[in-house]
Parts: C-alpha cells; structure tokens; sequence
DNA sequence: ATAAAGTGACAACAGTCGTTGTCAAAACTA
DNA sequence: TAGTTTTGACAACGACTGTTGTCACTTTAT
C-alpha cells in the first residue's frame, strides 16, 4: 500500500513558445479547417483519415488525439459551423430594429449570405448533415431542430391564432426551414446566378404572405367545412380533411 | 473467309418454365426488393453487394449480370419509387374534379399518405436520395426537378402575377418542394403520431395562403419599396430589398 | 551536453469490400 | 440416358481503410 502512482508520468513541456494545450487544440483546429474543406469538396463518404490528415499536415498519432473517428471530427465540424452561423443570425438580430418582420428578414438574410459565402461549409450543413449514419446524424437533426424552434417561436408570436385553428405549429416550422433549406440548396446547386436580391424577394414575400393572412385563411376553411361543433380547442383533434376555399 | 462466328454461343434454354430473359427480368426484381429492404433500413452507405445479394437470395454473379455496381442498383431502386410515387400521384389527379386547389389537395394527400405507408421507401426518396456521391445523385436531383416542375406549373397558374412582380418561380417552387420534403421527413421520423389531416391541414392551409394571397402581398411590398420606376419587367432585375409590409 | 519529451514519416496489421473465378450439383434438352 | 446449360456456394485476389506501433530526428529543460 504505498503512495506510487506507477510508471513515471511524462513531464510535459512546451513547444516552440506553445503551451502542450494550445498545442493541441491548435492541431484540433488544424483537422478541423481540414475537414471542412474535404467534407465540403467530397462529402462525409468521400473522405479518409489519411486525407485529412494530410490536408491538415499532420499525422495520424494527432487525428486519435482529438477524435475518436471520422464521426466525431464531423460532429465537432458541424458542431463549429453551426455556432458560426447561430452567432451571425444572432449578431444580424441584435442590429436590427425589433420589429418581428423586420427580425425574419434579417434572420433570412444572413443564412443566405452564409451559404453563398462558403459553400462548402453549406454542403457540409445542408447535405451532408442529414445524411449520415445514425452516430452523427442525430447532432444535424438537434441544430436543425434549434433553428425549427426558433421558427416556430417566430410563428407563435406573428400568427398567434394558428395553433387553435389546429394547425400543427412544429410541423410548419419544419416545412419552413425546409423551404428555405431547399431554396438554398438550389441556389447553391445553381451556381449562386440569381441575385441574392431576388432571393430574399421572392422568400421573403413567401413569409410575408404566411405570416399576414395564413390565420385568416385557416379559419375561413375551417368554417367552409361546415364544422360546427365546438371550435376544436388547440389540442389533438382532427380538423376537417376539406381544403377548399371561396 | 469462312462464315466462322467463332467459339459456338451457348443455346439458351428455359429453366423450371420461365424462358431465360423473364429468369433475369425476376432476378434483378429480387435484387430491387433486397436493396429497398436494405438502403431504406440502413441508407445507402451503409449496404454492401453482399447484404443485397444474400437478402435476394442470389450470388454476386446474378448481381453484375443486372447491375454495374451499387450506384447502378441505386439508380434502379430510385427510378422505381419515383415511378411509384409519380404514377399514384397521376392516378390520384385523374380522379379529381379539375378545380386547381383540389387537384393540389390530392397531390399533397397522395405524397403524405405514400410516406406514412412505406416509410423505408420513403428515406429512400427524401433522404438517401439527395445525399449520394456524385454518380447517383443527378437521377436524385432529375427526378426533383420533376416534381419541382409540376409545381412550378401549378405556381405559375394559380399565381400568374408573381413572376411578374419579380418573384422566381423555381426558387420558390423549390422552397416549395422543401417544405413538402422537410415536413414530411419530420413526420417520418416522429413516427407518424400526428394524424395524417392534421398535416394535411397545416401544410394545405400554408399552400391555400400562398396561392390566394402572395401575389397581393408582393406587390405591395414592391409599391410600399418606393420603386416608382417602370414596373420590374419579369426579367432578371433585382427587386428592391425591403421586406416590410403595411 | 545530456536525457527526456515532442514530432513526423511510415510500416504493419487486421478487417472489409468489390469483383472475378472455380467447381460440383441440379435441371433441362435431345 | 448423355450432354449441356443453369445455378449456388464460395474461394481468391487486389485494393483500401482504420488503427496502432516503430524509429529516427528535433526541440526543450536541466
């Protein structure tokens, strides 16, 4: 029962002026700027250990370092590229007027202008992301779900009425950054030819038109479809299948 | 000079009834099945030749005698749900009074109720699909456009004005065809416990909107921009930026 | 200066995959 | 029945991957 610890623990040192743990998260950041560019030009399949490792000018020994795998670099690069483009929405926020409208434009402006900025780092958010095996996917599916939330916050505040009339608010958060998820990948898959003008016109005024009459419009076919029993009151009840209106 | 054809070609005979090219026609069928069994319970990147052959119940010669490889299969298996898809949809839109809003209820209806029924086929489409390499993914990307088509129709019948006014049409039926997508996967994988009319209000009351009201609000929004001069004449002119309404 | 820690290049290993080839048994034709 | 086609099971090959280990060289600390 003596106090030894074993062998003797190495005695770590610095290294060209670095301290041993900025040493390492710098080879962190290394493989991850690495990544970035291999996942983005070749996609998460695409890309070896070695290739990273490689663009990263660094060997394996440092890969294991910081990772456990492939998985986990993905997860830390996501991880870094969605904070990226969380803080600019949140930055673009905090500069805008506090007007709702105002706010969702601003909002949309910034995701499109990330995703023509680099559109590496949008494959690697908006393909690759929700295409990975069951490990990394479920990070992707998270951070989308934070943006779905913020939507649906957005949703609940500028069309308050939606939720009684039955509509499911998650669910057309979903279908919204969705559109917009698309709209971007279509854009990025286009080569970036349409101005970004005409985008933020034409899905903008999508938002614009939803968010100024889609309570009204619910309603009215909701009394179209000649439900008269009680008004059904927010939760789970079905309303009519009968869509159509005027 | 003889008329020698060479080493004699092998006599092709039937086997257990079936004359040999309906033989390969029902191989490559089983080989179908196995790979939508497989690619829609662990994605594309996760199957091998071999799983597919031995959920056939085939060996790999009958496999390179159909396929090329696993892009090829893939391509196979895709083009099949699509025809599915597009030949249930057709079917559905035939059967309907031609009034252009039921027509896009039963579009919807279809969609939804084609991936609630067979949710393998359904990752297969929405979500394997626009995340495979290069080779496959065009036939992903083709087929969307399809679809981005039709409803880039139905946006320029039911909104005439909105290209006009300078909205595009194709980013906002891609925006569109997102929505539809991203909800849908959402409704996958929350495991269908939302009732099919709830989505099918939601998302109908979204498209309802949009149709009845978005040509209205972008024009206001232009008017309300302060762009006196001539009226944006549908070509590529970039719209004024301001988003506010009212 | 000398011993230890850090580094980089790369060998080595086991595992898997795509793909082609072998071969005997089963089924068919004559 | 005899010969040929078809089938199924599986060996074999090369290529590649993730991962760990080796070793000489550089930098640091005493």
């Amino acid at each position: 029962m003596s106090s030894d610890t074993g062998p003797t623990p190495p005695r770590r040192r610095s290294f060209r002026g670095v301290a041993p743990e900025a040493r390492k998260q710098l080879r962190r950041q290394q493989l991850i700027d690495a990544a970035i560019e291999a996942f983005g030009e070749r996609g998460f399949h695409g890309v070896t250990v070695r290739e990273i490792c490689a663009g990263a000018q660094l060997t394996e020994r440092y890969f294991y370092e910081s990772f456990r795998g492939l998985d986990a670099l993905f997860i830390a690069v996501y991880s870094q590229l969605n904070g990226e483009l969380r803080d600019a929405t949140l930055q673009a926020l905090a500069n805008t007027e506090k007007q709702p409208l105002g706010l969702a434009e601003a909002g949309l402006r910034v995701f499109f202008e990330y995703v023509r900025n680099d559109p590496r780092r949008a494959r690697i958010m908006l393909i690759e992301a929700v295409s990975i095996g069951h490990d990394s996917r479920r990070i992707a599916e998270e951070a989308t779900r934070n943006f779905m939330n913020l939507t649906r916050d957005v949703v609940d505040r500028l069309i308050p009425q939606a939720r009684k009339l039955g509509i499911d608010v998650d669910l057309l958060s979903a279908a919204l950054v969705g559109a917009n998820i698309h709209a971007a990948t279509r854009w990025l898959q286009e080569g970036f030819s349409t101005p970004l003008e005409t985008v933020m016109f034409t899905i903008g005024s999508m938002y614009r038109t939803l968010i100024n009459h889609m309570g009204g419009e619910a309603q009215r076919s909701l009394i179209a479809s000649k439900v008269k029993t009680a008004a059904p009151s927010g939760a789970r009840g079905t309303p009519r299948p009968a869509l159509k209106s005027k």
